[in-house]
DNA sequence: TTGAAAGCGCTAACAC
DNA sequence: GTGTTAGCGCTTTCAA
């Protein structure tokens, strides 16, 4: 086992006192060479590091830590979603030598009240909430606190919390302007409508297809939980509902993974029958069959900038922060043209081998 | 900004003096109910938090707290396979009331040997490495320290340094034959070999193969980097090398996405012409197209065993630990039979359009 | 049952 | 230049 060795055990070996030692350490200029040289050289062969709870407590200061805070759900880590996010939060705090900590807003976390309690227990410094919903009600709290708060690609509408989250209002009129500009005219949305960016989404998305022309009437909704399987089941519902479906959009590529393997196992060819668009453009995206149409949100960015913003605030205090950022159409291989019969406005019945619902 | 209140203000609060503050908190029996309701409630009223800095400096303790070590690769997190472990380790420190800790394993931090100052610091009670590689030599310095450190799903043949994996070799093993059951004999490998477990794996799944009968000539070996793009030119190349591929296992699932992409866009059908086959058994397999069959390591209990036995290690001290975890077959439906022409053992003329080899 | 006091390891005035 | 000293907020004997 390391034994602990302290400042004393440095300024006892090397016969000076207890604040000489400190003085070298923090590189104080008046400090003469040959001692600093010898100061350092012990701490160096005795393997000296600071204890940092005694450091921390005499500077009452920060421990130069931010923590993150995940929803409880136990598969977290494995959602790239988070990943992109944790990615650029990680890089960033490393750039300005900050730790980060990352907790989950367990029933216990919640119970305690713990983003206020890692704040006054010097734990944190500064607290970033991803991937949070409009279900996580305990953030209204922290409106009006004044607590270096921060939260990484949401919004929260019921209260006034700082934020950096991707545009997706102008994700949502992208995809659906893409969609109709390749001549759909019959799609089908699947959705989750559980977080309040998703909601504007689909809210500016349903606009804009009204605006390129589609009727409204022929856009189908699907609203259910975030995950391949809702996903899968809604593309068969969307497609039984009405055949002349030509588009899928959803909101995650997740989900439209799952839309993809659904229509890979009721061999409807993709983009060639139906075009499937997602959104966020995971890592993984670029490599499914086809490789997804998508919108780039710049996760990685955004964990990076929310960072950025949130140690501003640790550092400076106090600002407002409401920031949207913007957001790139990726065209891939999943979507394309409807077919020719499909594209024409007049309704053409449907050759399509999609069993109706009995 | 919230204020901070210290031992000291609810005692003065309470007309009490410090220990009985102290004694209070920590449940000390010898207090009466009314002090104690008193003080409780004090607590409460002024929203007391124990600063855990001094806390731990008293205590010349533990943080309570894990380090996990990542390699330093961007894009780290977005690694559905760091993603399960951390889901698993996660789990398994909140159930003992430890935080974790994620850092990366960055060039300062080597070249600062923080893994060691971790502990002299007192900032972590234990590490786990997590997804280090055969490069990672600086892991070496570990061994003889008894410090407390494991491994999670990787070994480190030059030191003698605790790990719980997933048992690679029945792994590489149990891949083999079901390739082999299912009869094909003409396979090829995508793999990497920086990593020891995956060298243990394939070994194991080379003289399986050759156990089932398939002559080590006409098995095709790729080894290169761990990602889709590697994978996707290395499926390419084995197809043009020996057409009549009637099968490719790779030694990731990540690598498997990567070869299903390139197949599907060299129209080359799965599992019907080339079955495909992957190792690790990701969320995100079972939703290609098509479904893809692995071996389940079982990534989120590995992680979850590795935090238990460090946890142990942390509490009762020095321990050895070399766990081998057990794995499964998953099977879905990107492998199958080989197709007629070419189950034969004798090499029937490949009746398949990838062009050969000059 | 409660209080006083020492000490955890470090920082930072201030004195020499 | 270097040493002395008083905290930082908490735990923990030991006395009262």
């Amino acid at each position: 086992m390391l034994r602990t060795v302290t400042m004393k055990d440095i300024a006892e070996e090397c016969g000076v006192s207890l604040s000489t030692v400190s003085l070298v350490l923090s590189h104080s200029p008046r400090i003469s060479e040959p001692t600093r040289k010898q100061v350092m050289e012990t701490c160096e062969r005795l393997g000296y590091q600071p204890n940092t709870h005694a450091q921390n407590l005499a500077l009452r200061a920060s421990s130069r830590t931010l923590c993150v805070v995940l929803p409880d759900l136990t598969d977290i880590f494995s959602d790239p979603y988070v990943g992109l996010l944790l990615n650029g939060i990680y890089a960033t705090a490393d750039e300005h030598g900050y730790q980060v900590s990352i907790l989950r807003a367990t029933s216990r976390f919640l119970r305690k009240r713990e983003h206020f309690n890692l704040l006054k227990s010097h734990r944190a410094d500064g607290l970033l909430f991803v991937a949070s919903s409009l279900y996580d009600q305990y953030l209204v709290d922290l409106d009006g606190h004044n607590i270096p708060v921060l939260l990484v690609n949401s919004i929260f509408p019921d209260a006034a919390i700082r934020y950096v989250a991707a545009d997706h209002k102008a994700a949502g009129r992208m995809a659906a302007e893409h969609l109709a500009r390749l001549g759909h005219r019959h799609v089908g949305v699947v959705m989750g409508t559980n977080i309040q960016t998703q909601v504007d989404l689909i809210e500016a998305c349903g606009e804009a297809l009204v605006d390129c022309g589609v009727p409204a009437d022929q856009t189908i909704w699907m609203d259910g939980r975030f995950n391949e399987d809702f996903a899968r089941k809604a593309a068969r519902q969307i497609l039984q509902e009405n055949p002349c479906t030509t588009a899928i959009l959803t909101t995650s590529d997740k989900m439209a993974a799952g839309v993809l393997a659904d229509l890979h196992e009721a061999g409807v060819s993709v983009p060639n029958q139906v075009s499937v668009m997602g959104i966020d453009n995971l890592p993984a995206s670029a490599h499914l069959c086809p490789a997804l149409t998508t919108i780039d949100l710049h996760l990685t960015q955004i964990g990076s900038r929310a960072c950025e913003r949130l140690l501003a605030i640790v550092k400076e205090g106090e600002k407002p922060c409401e920031e949207l950022r913007p957001v790139h159409l990726v065209e891939r291989a999943s979507t394309a043209p409807p077919p020719a019969a499909m594209a024409t406005k007049k309704k053409a019945p449907a050759a399509r081998k999609k069993k109706k619902k009995p």
